[in-house]
DNA sequence: TGTACATCAGTGAACGCGCGTTCACTGATGTAC
DNA sequence: TGTACATCAGTGAACGCGCGTTCACTGATGTAC
């Protein structure tokens, strides 16, 4: 995973490409057929051509890395925006807990494909799984810091850890399930309600404090 | 995926020699190094070579089957024989409910290799999915004869789906543990503790009954 | 116990396919005068 | 405004590598008489 970023082309004709190469990356990965497309059909699908497509990106890998960048970095600034503890001023804890399983859930909802394949590669890459966890934390931070002036509602005898390990649960449920589908539930508000209840119950809330 | 068994070799030299191939995939997959593993260097492992591995298995995706048949087909024996009934004759449900989750996470820690080869083959291929999804429901059938009897011990509203549902995000987080290591603990001691609070706590169960 | 034959089994060089990558060539855009 | 040249950009046929698979040949084991 080789991180320099890559050359910004100097014509707006070639950005253009890059951007449409780039997007048909993102599509083909959303929909699990990255793998088995070649990049003669990647560089067709986007309008361009293969000699292009080396150009610009390099090799195949690295469109998986720029794709999975724009992720990361989409994901970063998603987190950073609807966990703002603003959004959450004088709220209960068990509010702010389900706000934060309804966030995970809408996202890993609307970005299944992509995740999926996010998933499987830092199951493969040491130096990719890093960068994943590196987002992981960021979420973890910011739910930490959400709950920081509500320790006080918080049962479990280490309430910080639990905090940690509950979050790290919720997630794990989560990215199996977009993996192989094994939360099927009757509907999704179902599925915000019972994970939400898990860590709500697991963190042992008090649900309505005094 | 074809399901038609491997014919039995005639000689017991064949056998042998099946076992050894088989064995060699499954130390292969469980060191993370299957798919990276040509035939031919699959055939030297096992003191083989290019065609007997094909007169015996057929083809290299076959190989992969009969591991993950095998693999399936312990774990259902192990689920039959350590969530046995008469292992927790009067037991109380939150001390069932933690041997649930100290068989997983001792399956967990010994399969690993073998696990995450199962699980990212699962997420890629339906028909395999299938497979793996009729374990866990063995798994979940399991665990609910086990409950049945002591459901009024439960507070969750609606005791039956909730077995399922707890029993299904403890699987999910340690799935994506064994894919991601994202439940670093202290010890695995802590690991079966704190996973056993997630459930016990989730299904409401009164820890020292009347 | 020996011989002839059939069947089972093992071997690895050679084949061929798919696919990532290169490269020589053509065309478009920018710049200097 | 025009011309000559440099740089940027696009193209796809051809290359080559890796690897799964085949197959013609040799050797081992079993069986009939």
């Amino acid at each position: 995973m080789d991180l320099q970023p890559i050359e910004i082309p100097k014509q707006e004709r070639s950005r253009r490409a890059l951007e449409r190469l780039v997007e048909t990356g993102e599509a083909l990965l959303a929909a699990h057929r990255f793998e088995s497309t070649g990049v003669a059909e990647i560089a067709r699908m986007a309008g361009s051509s293969v000699g292009t497509f080396y150009r610009l990106i390099g090799d195949r890998d690295r469109l998986l890395c720029i794709v999975h960048d724009r992720f990361l970095e989409h994901g970063h600034a998603l987190i950073t925006e609807r966990l703002d503890p603003a959004r959450f001023e004088g709220a209960p804890l068990h509010r702010v807990l389900r706000g934060f399983v309804a966030l995970l859930v809408e996202v890993y909802a609307a970005k299944e494909g992509l995740l999926r394949a996010l998933i499987i590669r830092s199951s493969a890459e040491p130096s990719f799984r890093e960068r994943v966890h590196a987002l992981n934390d960021h979420l973890g931070v910011a739910l930490a810091a959400l709950v920081q002036p509500r320790l006080d509602q918080i049962g479990h005898p280490d309430p910080e850890s639990a905090i940690v390990f509950g979050a790290k649960v919720v997630l794990g449920a989560l990215n199996h399930h977009t993996l192989v589908r094994s939360l099927e539930l009757q509907n999704p508000s179902a599925l915000v309600e019972e994970l939400g209840r898990v860590l709500v119950r697991y963190l042992d809330v008090t649900e309505a404090p005094a």
